[in-house]
DNA sequence: ACAATTTTTGACTCTTCGTCATATTCTATA
DNA sequence: TATAGAATATGACGAAGAGTCAAAAATTGT
């Protein structure tokens, strides 16, 4: 509120920003503490007080990135079509995230590393844990909606975890082999990012979430989420090629 | 095979044994040049003439453990059971694993970020891609095999490439998840490992592939691979416990 | 104006990676 | 067996980056 606090708020911004943008054009060893300093015309002493370790700076930037993914989860789960379209929704937007913030991925799954961990302040960590209870708790709400209202048959084991965990085990898994750079097309495959989408689909009529893929066309379904929730990451992504 | 070749073999082997005990024990962290070149009891630079960095021993460490994988992964493609079980005993063999050595897969999954990746001479790059193509190319062959006779329908798009992406995903998904450590409980879920096992078989039963775990008792299944396949892995995690 | 408090600074320590000139050990030959 | 020459081992050293802290500078309140 006072002009001092917003200051001090300002170049933590500041900082987690220009972290963010090393991070994404030179990777993690061109992260150190005194470069950000040096960009950001402050002493390393200064960056040290905001953040007191490295770790907290990748931490800072995950928790900003966890808030847009919510932000374009609510969007899915907002979605006024049947259920089966807003879980959809949700597989649209993971992947968009993915392929619009690759760094970022790979920084979450950094953070999740023992080592990393370690030196994140409790209090940082159970800031990380509520947004990731923000994230599974955005779908597990539609799966239950799904649940409520027919779509999806509740005499099944281990409902509703077992779908939420199938599509991000599915999701988190595709994407960190993604972007780890596995030569797919050297392994005799396609790019996984594709596939996810349609064994996506595979899962959700294996549980027989209504309607089943073979009543509609999934190609066409992800186009027109994309295009109706999602239209502005669509450009920028095509801006990015 | 000369006796000087086979004693630099041997201590090759020494370093790498003596960098998994750390890594398994202490860390990444506790992994630093100094501290293995006085476990075993020879100076920095004899290490360095064994591997060029840091990142190369860690690279060897996982080249060896997918060795392991391999041989593993093999037991399950000679089942002498039909395609489903031998496709699940994949499932098995990678569960296993991954509770046998969570340190190894935390491994691999650094060695693929590029940080790493670049500090590692091509030659063994292509080690490790070989080996990998070794791992999937075994899970492809049971695919292959499952539509040859008959148990897999193959009308369906992207087959088989679909389905070893669909289970690979979903595995790697899950273990990295796993041990991450993320509290599932505090997010109102079971652990993954438990449910990667139901939704890699919805997965298959929505290839259609024959014979449906409708069918059968995929609990006993797995305790029946789990015996008469990786008896001593199911020991030995037994005894860790 | 000035004292008290807060913030900033960068020199310093510590750790670890990786190098390289020197020292040691091994090997082949006279 | 003695010795030259090759192969191997060593650890002191340089570089780079994380994190600390006492002193300097800036800000605030009276």
């Amino acid at each position: 509120m006072p002009r001092k606090q917003r200051e001090l708020y300002e170049r933590e911004q500041l900082i987690l920003d220009t972290a963010q943008k090393i991070l994404q054009h030179e990777g993690l060893q061109s992260l150190t503490m005194d470069r950000v300093a040096a960009e950001i015309e402050y002493s390393k002493g200064t960056v040290y007080n905001h953040f007191c370790s490295k770790e907290e700076i990748i931490s800072g930037i995950s928790c900003r990135c966890m808030i847009n993914l919510i932000e374009m989860f609510g969007r899915a789960r907002d979605y006024p079509g049947n259920h089966r379209e807003r879980i959809a929704a949700i597989g649209v937007a993971h992947s968009l995230y993915a392929q619009l913030h690759p760094a970022e991925l790979q920084n979450m799954q950094i953070i999740k590393s023992s080592a990393v961990r370690e030196k994140i302040a409790a209090e940082k960590q159970q800031q990380l844990l509520q947004l990731e209870q923000q994230v599974t708790g955005i779908v597990l709400d539609i799966v239950k909606d799904a649940m409520r209202d027919g779509d999806l048959p509740t005499d099944q084991p281990c409902l509703p975890d077992s779908i939420v965990l199938g599509l991000w085990t599915m999701g988190y898994g595709s994407n960190l082999l993604h972007l780890s750079g596995i030569p797919f097309d050297q392994l005799g495959m396609q790019q996984p990012l594709e596939m996810v989408w349609l064994n996506s689909h595979k899962l959700l009529d294996s549980y027989q979430w209504q309607p089943l893929s073979s009543s509609f066309d999934i190609k066409k379904l992800r186009d027109r989420l994309c295009n109706e929730l999602f239209a502005t990451e669509k450009q920028l992504l095509e801006n990015n090629k």
